[in-house]
DNA sequence: GCCTCCTAACTTGTAAAACAATATAGCTAT
DNA sequence: ATAGCTATATTGTTTTACAAGTTAGGAGGC
């Protein structure tokens, strides 16, 4: 189940990611909170760090180091013109992924109570 | 654009596959055929045969091997009662994220009109 | 002082998945 | 024969996610 779940996310984590960032000003350690408050599994430390600095090499999203009141200091990111840009065509791509699907599966179902 | 495509296809590629065989016993040279049928870009063949190859092993569907009228043999797969479990797994699942992913994009659009 | 806990970023090594390219092989038509 | 379509399979590479570990700041308890 959570095996499926990793599986699943391949490929809409970043997706997501750039989603919560293009409204929200964050750190990674919130972004994490933020995915799982929007339904997603926990996402490990492994996984999130990288992918922000691979955001950051592609130039979606920018980050900058600031002091923590308490704690640690954070690097907060924000998304770019470009960021934008990548944004709409993720989500028309997803879109395009989620119709496909979307048609499988109906006929999957179709074929279980009524034809 | 291409690249993108083959980011979100992780994960959704092995149910797309299960669906589609669910419905109908065929190979792998059809199946690739029916993947583009619904939408998906084409999928190589060192995509398509090792991931046959991966739900045969987990017991999810079984391959036959049959002579063809014209050309080479050809081995054709079926769901197991097994794949039919797992495929009702991979549609909750899939239905899970697919709401996450609505509820971010959701979010994203009404900024641009309306708040 | 020392230990634990929470926050916070980052690194390393491993496994899974998709791809391009290649190999093999049967059949058809030129 | 050789080119083209069908058909399965393998090899090597890249990308992505994860677990586990490292470094480090601040707060609280003993």
């Amino acid at each position: 189940m959570s095996k499926l779940n990793t599986q699943l996310l391949k490929g809409t984590l970043e997706g997501a990611m750039l989603l919560i960032i293009s409204r929200e000003e964050l750190y990674g350690y919130v972004l994490n909170q933020r995915l799982q408050e929007s339904g997603f599994d926990t996402v490990s430390d492994g996984t999130i760090y990288p992918a922000l600095q691979k955001l950051q090499r592609e130039g979606y999203i920018v980050g900058e180091m600031r002091k923590s009141p308490e704690g640690p200091a954070r690097k907060y990111f924000k998304i770019t013109a470009e960021g934008r840009i990548y944004l709409q065509l993720f989500i028309e791509t997803w879109s395009r992924l989620k119709q496909n699907m979307e048609g499988l599966i109906d006929e999957n179902q179709r074929r279980y109570w009524g034809k």
